[in-house]
DNA sequence: GAAAATTAGGTGTATATACTCACAAATAAC
DNA sequence: GTTATTTGTGAGTATATACACCTAATTTTC
């Protein structure tokens, strides 16, 4: 018992892995949303948008299965892009399928934010390190992993 | 141009790290929503009504501090649990504030929670080993520091 | 001590997120 | 070929989240 207190009551934030995820992603979107303010699109959207450009023509279901998102929420989320004219939606060969695509206004958009995100980007390289983002990568490649694992 | 392909395409998801973390909060956030179904509390549920028996009777402001969670999701957020019969909420000594405290059912559905989170954060801390998860606090602290100084 | 400034919270509105259920199209069974 | 099953989406509902604005209570100024 006299090896007490590991730096104990130091950092007594919260020992829950969950909320201190949520809670960085909740600090950092901040971030990213204040910083590309000016062009109009939130941060989700950006990379929804992005997401759409690198895919090309996709349905609803492969762009879920790529942002490993619900897809009810994207289908929300799309809804929202297509209501400002940056995507159009269109039934596929498949006639249940929804496919998404860019606009012309959804790559300018894209192109308008861009140089903001990159801005961020480098910011949070400069003050977190590059092998601190290389972390968090491999760490979010690992929980993914373990995600599949358990609903597989 | 010979040094090319720097394990460029490998794993190809997103190189932002705002969404990888919203992915990651996402992700992390069913499983432990999945394993706290039977308690009835969702995660954000659970951390919240533990923070509150953490500092026992708080302000909304004191909470949201705490948590580094907006004032105002605060305040929905606390209705739900007031709304359950978890919390109770009552004006402080400085009539403007709201002081939350937890009720025998709040007490009551942390104790019956908490088995199901000690479980995840178990599992979690075998799949993904202590050390990355002591990684992701670090990441977070200095997350934190960095919105804070650019907040004030 | 009254007017001004600050502070603590709540409301309206909006996006993000996911679950359950419903529906229509495509595919499989027979 | 008609029925049963599977599959791709959307709608209803609910929580989580934050911003802009509003109100009421406190504190500060004079």
């Amino acid at each position: 018992m006299t090896k007490n207190s590991p730096m104990s009551s130091a950092r007594r934030r919260s020992d829950c892995v969950c909320i201190n995820l949520r809670r960085m992603s909740r600090v950092v979107s901040q971030i990213y949303d204040d910083a590309l303010a000016p062009s109009g699109l939130k941060i989700t959207q950006f990379c929804l948008l992005r997401a759409i450009e690198r895919l090309g023509s996709t349905s609803v279901g492969a762009l879920a299965d790529d942002q490993e998102l619900d897809r009810t929420t994207l289908t929300r989320n799309l809804a929202l892009l297509e209501r400002d004219g940056l995507i159009e939606q269109s039934a596929g060969v498949d006639k249940r399928m929804s496919v998404a695509q860019l606009t012309r206004a959804g790559s300018a958009a894209i192109a308008r934010a861009l140089p903001h995100w990159e801005g961020v980007q480098k910011e949070l390289r400069r003050t977190l390190g590059a092998e601190t983002l290389a972390q968090l990568s491999d760490i979010h490649a690992r929980i993914s992993g373990v995600a599949k694992a358990s609903a597989g």
